[in-house]
DNA sequence: CACCTTGAGTTCTATAATGCAACTTAGTAT
DNA sequence: ATACTAAGTTGCATTATAGAACTCAAGGTG
């Protein structure tokens, strides 16, 4: 069966998994993200077979993320960049490296870290509250509906009721 | 063929992404943190088959996302709860969700937004450098490795060089 | 000129994962 | 005695994935 598709979900973080949630898309988007731009060097440095690559680049061209530009003639040969899609598609990447450095290396011992391209200056991603600036503690959110929530009332109502009821 | 695992790749990305890289993992949380807990409330909620929920739910319980926590004895009645792991992988979640609402939904008519539980105040998620607190725009960041980084000389070379001559 | 190499894909095949529906099991309610 | 609920299992048809081999166009080499 085809997989289940979350682009019409009234969720923002089921449409951005319908485009990113996968295993080889964000590590796409890493290697652009590091200038690795090519076929046949991402699909060495990924591991990625060469069929799946190819369908994973052009999803990731059809939902914008990417665009394909020629870099030579004679022959034409192409690399992926990041649109502005793409590249605010990262900030998610950035999110997972904390997490990634956290839970499965020793502290200290990550493998590669961020460094602004001018300063030189070690960057470390963190998710806080745009308005506060704080960072953010998941056991102290609340989902509740947004502007944009349309749904039958006694939808609305039971999902929320089971959203407070439960703590 | 099998998928391929990330488990061991040195790249904090990738191996976050073998916990979280697909399209269920991330929603299961996502029920989790919103406090729907059960079996059939969250098969009914993510539209998901019965045998894939049983099986990414052992998956998260094996990787230390979540616990299975009895809430009744006579019939004995399971919930799943984060654990601190699962609340930490829930800044991704967050990280996804200002993508989503500004790719996928009109300005402004976002369909579920956070909010303080206690305070009752909006909370908009943002990815900021954890020294500076400014918001990251990945076209200034460059990788470099790490404290924890080991390989051949020359495959660390080639990669880099490759990283730093693009662009 | 025949052959090799490079970059960027396609095609083919075996294995694995997914979605769907139906079935199980233990205890409770009518 | 039958129905219902929660939490799964089982079986089957359809897709997706990994891996390897093949294609194609242009340039370089002996």
């Amino acid at each position: 069966m085809e997989r289940k598709k979350f682009n019409t979900s009234p969720c923002s973080i089921a449409r951005s998994l319908d485009v990113l949630g996968d295993w080889w898309k964000p590590l796409i988007l890493r290697e652009c993200l590091y200038g690795n731009a090519r076929f046949d060097s991402m699909q060495f440095w990924l591991g990625i077979s060469r069929n799946i690559l190819t369908r994973r680049l052009t999803e990731l061209i059809d939902e914008g993320l990417l665009r394909k530009q020629a870099y030579q003639d004679k022959p034409v040969r192409y690399e992926y960049r990041l649109t502005e899609k793409g590249h605010d598609a990262c900030q998610i990447l950035l999110a997972l490296m904390p997490f990634g450095e956290r839970w499965f290396f020793e502290q200290g011992k990550h493998p590669i870290e961020l460094r602004d391209r001018k300063t030189g200056e070690r960057v470390v991603p963190m998710v806080v509250d745009a308005n506060t600036g704080k960072p953010l503690d998941s056991r102290n959110l609340v989902p509740c509906p947004g502007p944009g929530f349309e749904a039958p009332h006694d939808i609305v109502k039971r999902r929320f009721v089971e959203f407070f009821e439960s703590d």
